[in-house]
DNA sequence: GACAAACACGAGCGGTCGCTCGCATTCTGG
DNA sequence: CCAGAATGCGAGCGACCGCTCGTGTTTGTC
């Protein structure tokens, strides 16, 4: 069977509906983010984007798969976001310049899209969308393992792994009071985050490059 | 109308009522830990609690009114808890000791009561159970600035806020990786969350402290 | 212009959920 | 012991939600 093409695609989209569908996943991202996933109705979406109940549903098979796309295209999005923070090791920048650019990177992203952190967070989000979650994070915490562990070679993995864990977990949380705030309050809480990043993580690099460390009693 | 009791108490509950109502809320922390609040079905605690939907409607008027009075009961024990965990300010104890008693109150409380956990960070819950969620937030956060505040004096009430604000964000991010492993890997990590606080609290009040902090370029 | 495919509509189907109501059973006070 | 309150039951009501389907309109192609 050499010749079928795709799986399945006998649907040819014309313009108008790749112009719909756009302004659907618009409306669900605007609907899931003031109400949720579970809470947000199929119907509320359509009716966000001017459109009938029975139009959404021939651009998508049912609300899960409006999740689905509508992640997709965020995950996409944000792997080259966090490529680009994460992806270079630099040994010679200082550790608060690498932070503080790192998280000014993933904080641009989820200001433009506050969808990003309502969908991946909620209780309440389809079993898809999770898994792709799960692989975002899984591998953001794989970036961050390999960034701690090319600074810390002889730290045992377990360790790396929790630490990159608390990275993210401090980053998310912050990021939440971050999104709280506007103006000059969220530019401080920016700044209160890179803080908080970089004492937690001196002690370990500072060992390494030398400085003076938290190490208790020496 | 002088004699009118109660704004409205024509009920007088029986002690198998009162048993019933127990059996009922531990139904629903069950139901609301697994499914969260909004998923959570009426009957579906009915039936865990092995009575009928009549039955539970006649202790709770509406599904939002079993979630408030169970917020409301957590958020007593928790008021205790935390009123021994964060009341008394001893200045002579080191801030690792301090955390980590602290930090631990609350592991505890949180594992003892995971519906706490589910009940307060889903983006579904009812209205009135957040402003019981906030109040309770306010009232920890008010703590931590209180101790923050009596360590550094001098310090801006607003960086105070901040600190504070992060200290909780902190513990709860690592709260939920806590409770996402279990034996020795949950220890590694209970360790691991006090770390971050140690080390993100240090400077503050090792300034104070004549101890070495991590204040740069002197 | 003709024809088919893609697009658009919106009433409504099947199902679930929160909650009610009529009635049976058990407890309590006098 | 008995009247009445409290407790218990479960079929089912009304509302909403995800989704469908028959029908009509627009668009691309020859």
């Amino acid at each position: 069977m050499p010749d079928n093409e795709e799986k399945e695609q006998p649907r040819r989209r014309q313009a108008r509906g790749e112009r719909r569908i756009a302004q659907l996943l618009d409306a669900a991202a605007t609907v899931f983010t003031t109400t949720g996933y579970t809470a947000a109705s199929t119907n509320a979406i359509a009716r966000e984007a001017g459109v009938s109940p029975g139009t959404l549903y021939q651009f998508f098979p049912n609300k899960e798969a409006i999740a689905i796309e509508l992640g997709g295209r965020l995950v996409h999005e944000m792997q080259t976001a966090y490529g680009e923070a994460l992806a270079p090791i630099d040994p010679a920048t200082p550790l608060e310049e690498a932070v503080g650019a790192a998280v000014d990177r993933f904080i641009a992203f989820n200001c433009q899209h506050p969808v990003f952190f309502a969908l991946m967070h909620g209780p309440d989000i389809p079993g898809r969308l999770t898994e792709e979650h799960d692989a975002l994070h899984v591998a953001l915490v794989g970036r961050v393992e390999g960034l701690l562990s090319s600074i810390l070679p002889e730290a045992p993995a377990a360790d790396i792994k929790r630490t990159a864990q608390m990275v993210l977990g401090i980053y998310m949380a912050g990021l939440e009071l971050i999104l709280a705030h506007e103006g000059a309050e969220r530019d401080a809480y920016i700044r209160e985050v890179k803080t908080a990043l970089t004492r937690y993580l001196d002690p370990l690099v500072g060992d390494r490059l030398g400085r003076s460390g938290l190490t208790t009693t020496p």
